[in-house]
RNA sequence: UCCGGCGUAGCUCAAUGGUAGAGCGUCUGGCUGUUAACCAGAAUGUUACAGGUUCGAGCCCUGUCGCCGGAGCCA
């Protein structure tokens, strides 16, 4: 090893080793996780390409928006104003129309900005498209296809999971069928007077955590001056380096909980999930959850508007339990030129932008339906990890671009 | 864009408004078939940046920048 390699045995902090990710890279927490990565990946398609699917390669550079303007990166063609694609849904349903089962599986892009541990900018995700399946269909394909993925990962990668301190119990649970529930059932258990006294003696019961943590670290400290030179002191200071870590992330944990029980609390019909209430739901479940039947005037043009009640479309979230939240989105596509256009409208879009995705209803169309899975959420929820960001060689956030 | 936190030695972090420190790493010497060695000694700072308050600012105030977490939005 070099002398001056950077990257010592002792502790180091998040900033200063993605300052030096094509180095910490060797280290073994990164290796264990992009095993993980690639046994997912390799998952992903043996499932797909085994139930007759075939891959379709869609764009990446794009005229308009997939999902929403704001979220667009921009890029100068040759003068011409184009854009990072943010999914190749669009595209890929015309394929869906030639082919009938297809995927594609590549890396998109959002300028959204967010910073927390759930959001890259640049990140993979892996779309199906399926003809003549409606959306009760096209969550049993994702389904079946969680299934696969956790089987294999579990069969591939003890090893790493063990390494990364993972409780494989928790993923040997994992089976279909998976709880379903209405977005409406989702707002009325977040509203409700049982989860809310829940989620408070949680929030007392972690404080009380906390008070007992701040004392033993105060012990620690107090162990550590007058601890021995040598190995003793050594061991005392990885100790209070470790409550003191332990202390500070309960903290600022607690410190946004009371919000969102607030949040919980206050949700309103037709209002979009928010991450915080996603974690909620998803820690009542052991097993993924589908929430269903989102609002229109919430979600994206291109679903299903729902035939028996109007308000609500034919979509779904998969959120991945122990509170990591959405990990697929999906629906059944709306066939309606017509309602599209609609929806465009109120949406800010321009139908006459997406002429030619009108086209694929206007010139015959099917029922059909497919998803999103966001491959590093997908990782992070496997890995029991709490960042995005380590399931990725070198992750795109708002604030990092180096190395 | 908004809210909160942080920014001190190469790294991880201390320092009731009163002389900037520790551990690791580095360097020097010693000891030892060492495995995150050990012992003794040494060097190392524009306390992110720019102003302000004060007899005195790492600490208080204002602004800027950077990072972390969260909200909105999303996979």
């Amino acid at each position: 090893m070099a002398k001056d390699y950077p990257i010592s045995r002792k502790a180091h902090g998040v900033d200063f080793l993605m300052d030096h990710r094509h180095l910490w890279l060797r280290s073994q927490r990164p290796v264990a996780l992009l095993r993980v990565r690639h046994t997912v990946i390799r998952a992903i398609r043996n499932f797909f390409d085994e139930n007759g699917f075939t891959l379709m390669d869609m764009p990446i550079l794009v005229p308009g928006a997939g999902e929403d303007r704001q979220s667009l990166f921009p890029v100068d063609y040759f003068g011409e104003k184009l854009f990072l694609t943010q999914t190749g849904q669009l595209y890929l349903e015309s394929a869906c129309m030639a082919m009938g089962k297809v995927y594609c599986f590549g890396p998109t892009f959002r300028a959204e900005k967010s910073k927390t541990r759930r959001h890259l900018t640049e990140f993979w995700m892996v779309e199906p498209e399926v003809a003549f399946a409606d959306v009760a269909e096209v969550m049993r394909l994702a389904e079946d296809m969680i299934c696969a993925i956790v089987a294999e990962v579990l069969s591939k990668n003890r090893a790493d999971l063990d390494f990364l301190g993972r409780d494989v119990a928790a993923l040997e649970k994992i089976m279909k069928p998976f709880p379903r529930m209405t977005y409406t059932e989702a707002g009325e258990l977040l509203r409700g007077e049982p989860i809310r006294r829940k989620l408070e003696q949680e929030l007392e019961q972690d404080k009380a955590r906390l008070q007992a943590l701040i004392t033993e670290l105060e012990a620690a400290e107090v162990t550590l001056k007058t601890a021995k030179k040598g190995w003793q002191q050594e061991k005392q200071e990885e100790r209070v380096r470790e409550l003191r870590e332990a202390v500070g992330e309960l903290d600022q944990e607690l410190k946004v909980r009371p919000d969102h029980i607030r949040l919980a609390q206050s949700f309103k019909w037709g209002e979009d999930l928010g991450g915080s209430d996603e974690t909620i739901v998803s820690r009542q479940f052991e097993q993924p959850v589908f929430v269903t039947d989102y609002p229109r005037e919430a979600k994206a043009f291109y679903m299903k508007v729902s035939p028996t009640d109007p308000r609500v479309v034919k979509n779904f979230d998969l959120l991945a339990p122990e509170g990591y939240g959405e990990i697929i989105g999906g629906s059944q596509r709306e066939e309606d030129p017509e309602v599209i256009a609609e929806s465009m409208t109120a949406k800010g879009l321009r139908p006459e932008d997406y002429a030619w995705y009108l086209d694929l209803r206007r010139y015959g169309s099917v029922p059909h339906g497919g998803f999103g899975l966001g491959v590093e959420r997908t990782v992070a929820w496997l890995c029991g990890i709490k960042h995005v960001r380590e399931t990725i060689p070198f992750p795109r956030t708002m604030g990092r671009v180096y190395p």
